[in-house]
DNA sequence: TTAAACAGTACCATTCCAGTCCTGATTGAG
DNA sequence: CTCAATCAGGACTGGAATGGTACTGTTTAA
């Protein structure tokens, strides 16, 4: 568990596929079948990634998608916020005010962090490092952790 | 989005609690009053985390709950991992063989490494951590990439 | 023997997600 | 100017998962 949600997924293949030709542009069927995505769901993922300003989009005929910025430079962690809307690990994080335990609640400062912690390994990894020609680096990230100890 | 359960979150919250006093034993009825959180769902919560094996139960009049180990021995991602399954980002990464694209997919490998990242921020956050006495600490982490780099 | 307390299972209502379809707007080509 | 290609936007539906709740059984201490 902990998952992304499917469409996520598509959306990060749907882009990699782009982003192996990343000047080009794509008609959302062109992409389905590069993809081997369906093509309805190829539609309605296209249009939301258009909505966030992940890729532009042309209409009429010769119309199309394509990258609205370089691949190195779109991160996971747009996509996902992208498709589900912001990172947060709780509903407390992101909808402040929403949930009844908030005065009492002795985690929720500390889902934050975590929650901070997980958006910053994504924001970390780019469509370019998505790219099938994976050869490893090991890279640290810095991850907020709440200890008794100082900064 | 990228939630955790909501019942993974009462499941932190009440491990919380008893890890507050932890060689204490706690009754389900206790805890729930202790943590406001529902006693039902209180008592479900438990059930799972004792078949996980981070609390032990005592059956019977004067029985209850106690942490099984440490609180710092106790991760967040043993408590995802015990309300959720297996921790993974997209289907592929927990159930080999379940996607039919497995054969042409580009970011299958690209997420297996993202998963284990998150997996191991999460392992880096215990028990002890999320107790409500927050001081800040940073600690580096080292989070798998996928780049046309070394190893 | 009895009451306290956990174990296991089953159930339901709600929400959410994935997938599809339809209609409308825009644009290039003939 | 007309038509076909293509994206935009929204509505709809079936299914699955989540979250709560309740019920029955088992264990244990007093």
């Amino acid at each position: 568990m902990l998952r992304i949600a499917k469409l996520t997924d598509y959306a990060t293949v749907l882009l990699t596929t782009m982003a192996a030709e990343h000047d080009t542009q794509f008609s959302a069927a062109d992409l389905a079948a590069r993809s081997r995505v369906e093509a309805p769901t190829t539609a309605k993922v296209l249009k939301s990634l258009a909505n966030a300003g992940l890729v532009e989009s042309r209409r009429g005929a010769g119309g199309g998608y394509r990258l609205a910025r370089a691949p190195a430079a779109i991160t996971i962690a747009d996509v996902v916020a992208a498709m589900e809307g912001p990172i947060g690990m709780t509903e407390c994080v992101v909808d402040e005010g929403a949930c009844g335990h908030e005065g009492h609640c002795g985690v929720q400062a500390n889902w934050r962090r975590i929650s901070i912690a997980i958006e910053a390994a994504l924001r970390a990894v780019t469509l370019a490092d998505m790219l099938p020609k994976p050869a490893l680096r090991r890279i640290p990230i810095r991850v907020l952790r709440t200890d008794a100890a100082t900064s």
